[in-house]
DNA sequence: GTGAAAGCGCTAACAG
DNA sequence: CTGTTAGCGCTTTCAC
């Protein structure tokens, strides 16, 4: 590979002029610009990335730190963060923890300023002591466990809860159901909140019974809390899913018993995985930005790179509900 | 952050002491190492990569090109890629092309060996004259479009689309139908044989109505496929789609006319998404050992980062038909 | 065994 | 406007 100086003894000019019209600098004589410029595409010269950033002091990459690739609301939203990390001249390095505390506070902890210029982290399992700030500025996505002062990009988690219930109490049902609550998650904790508060709202008793917890948010956890729930002695008549995969696993038992959705069970999901929208049936889904999600996490780590000192920021996203077929679709015909 | 000079003057000793514990070094005087020691922990001293890498020549990158991580099937080998890289001590850096020719030939040319050590690609829509390698081991994972001399992990999509093809045919399905044919895409080639070698087989004749084209692998390709396809004058019975997306959209559409799947259709997906088996109803589709196509991949991309040389490799990573509901399953009740 | 010094490819002072 | 030089943090000869 043609470095700097192979570029300029080709060019019969000093490494600094070739650096100069590299980066675009205009003071440069038309002549020499044209010898370099010349120089420069018979030799196929690219600067070479590590050298630039050690020498700016900068590394080029941001850090996405998620669960796991293979959910899919963290593939569409690393597809987003990718996007719109580009603009900033970012690479993207993304690292799985699987949800586990422990990998999570290693990753944490291995991202130093040598790595990384910044990072979006969604916690799952972490708690405040393991968020020792790793140096490097760190704005959370999504997930917010903490009353810490932390920057914060994600939804009104109380307020979607709060909606996708409510529409289940205007549908008419009573005993609803929720599916994904989880000991340390934090968005788990606030759309408990959201739930508990639409039940309030419409009179409705708090029955310990109809929280279920899931572990992973993979189908299969929707499909066991699921199943648990119908085996009560007065089974829900409709379930709000803490993300798509869980509700989807939950169609799926209620189907197996013999249940229709929606007519004996409702169900709500949360994410709007591209999925939801054709499954049989169509997911009613708390829909997220997410390309929004990404663009307003990606630009607020970028201006605490610059070194911009503000107050620890919360970005609240917008959200929609989907209504489709899981809560006010037509029976299907048998 | 503190560097080995600093860790070198807080030690009393020399920078290439402290580098030798670092590197773990065994002939280091037990006086020294303990010395160095102290002081590594008491400045909290981690390597930066980025000089490190500069030295040594290598980045410790290996890129993965994708066409969009929204696609489960590519998040889910993103995220088995990541893990299978890690013991090489490499980070991946993922790159979206959304499919476009231009952009996957513009990220295959910008991938110089000062970005990456190596390259792990799914081409769509390149071709051979695109293919100019970049200055750094490519491996293609999955697709692979062309006769070239390149290395390869990946199925057999012949031998995997006659298997599903045949499945159907044993279920006495007289028309089947085939979704995701494409201009340049290999693997849609590929599958195609298979499809046309099982009707030969079977006696069955061809209709070129019944291969429709989809361009992006999304359930609404599938969705609108399908809907061409039961507008014909003799509507397929069976219908196999190169991959699960396309599957559940022509599913969708399927129900949205009042067809029972799999009674009226018999629909076969491909990859094998961890929603298909939940799905309802859940999907037939070819299973490639993903997990095991990720770690091929890598450790050939690896040998070859080192410097190996032998003819390009063709390895064939091996894939089960999951059988379904979608095509064996019960009538579900209405 | 360990120190001094060179140098990976690049940019930023600083002269000129 | 352009050349020279130092140095980002690290590893690696090569002496001692």
């Amino acid at each position: 590979m043609a470095t700097l100086k192979d570029v300029a003894v080709l060019a019969g000019v000093s490494v600094k002029t070739v650096s100069n019209v590299v980066n675009g600098y205009a003071f440069v004589k038309p002549e020499n610009r044209r010898r370099v410029e010349d120089a420069l595409s018979a030799t196929g010269y690219r600067p070479h990335l590590g050298a630039r950033n050690l020498r700016r002091g900068r590394t080029g990459f941001l850090a996405f730190v998620v669960p796991e690739l293979s959910i899919p609301y963290f593939g569409e939203l690393a597809g987003g963060v990718i996007a719109a990390a580009q603009p900033f001249d970012w690479s993207v390095l993304i690292e799985q923890t699987q949800g586990d505390r422990e990998r999570e506070r290693a990753t944490l902890a291995s991202l130093g300023p040598h790595l990384v210029d910044g990072a979006l982290v969604s916690p799952q399992a972490i708690d405040a002591a393991d968020l020792a700030r790793p140096g490097v500025p760190v704005v959370l996505l999504g997930e917010h466990p903490l009353a810490l002062p932390l920057d914060h990009v994600g939804i009104d988690n109380v307020r979607a809860a709060h909606t996708a219930v409510r529409h289940l109490v205007e549908l008419g049902r009573r005993r609803i159901a929720v599916v994904g609550q989880h000991p340390t998650r934090g968005t788990a904790a606030q759309r408990l909140a959201g739930y508990h508060r639409a039940l309030a709202e419409a009179g409705l008793p708090r029955d310990e019974a109809l929280v279920a917890e899931a572990l992973r948010y993979h189908h299969r956890d929707g499909a066991e809390a699921m199943s648990v729930l119908l085996d009560l002695a007065e089974p829900p008549d409709a379930v709000f899913c803490f993300n798509d995969m869980l509700a989807q696993g939950a169609i799926r038992t209620a189907v197996d018993r013999g249940l229709r959705v929606p007519d004996d069970l409702a169900v709500v999901g949360f994410d709007n995985a591209e999925h939801s929208a054709f499954s049989v049936p169509s997911l009613t889904t708390v829909a997220p930005d997410k390309a929004a999600l990404a663009r307003a996490a990606v630009e607020l780590v970028h201006r605490r790179t610059t070194g911009a000192d503000f107050p620890p920021r919360e970005v609240r996203i917008p959200f929609t509900l989907q209504v489709r077929e899981s809560t006010a679709g037509p029976s299907r015909p048998t």
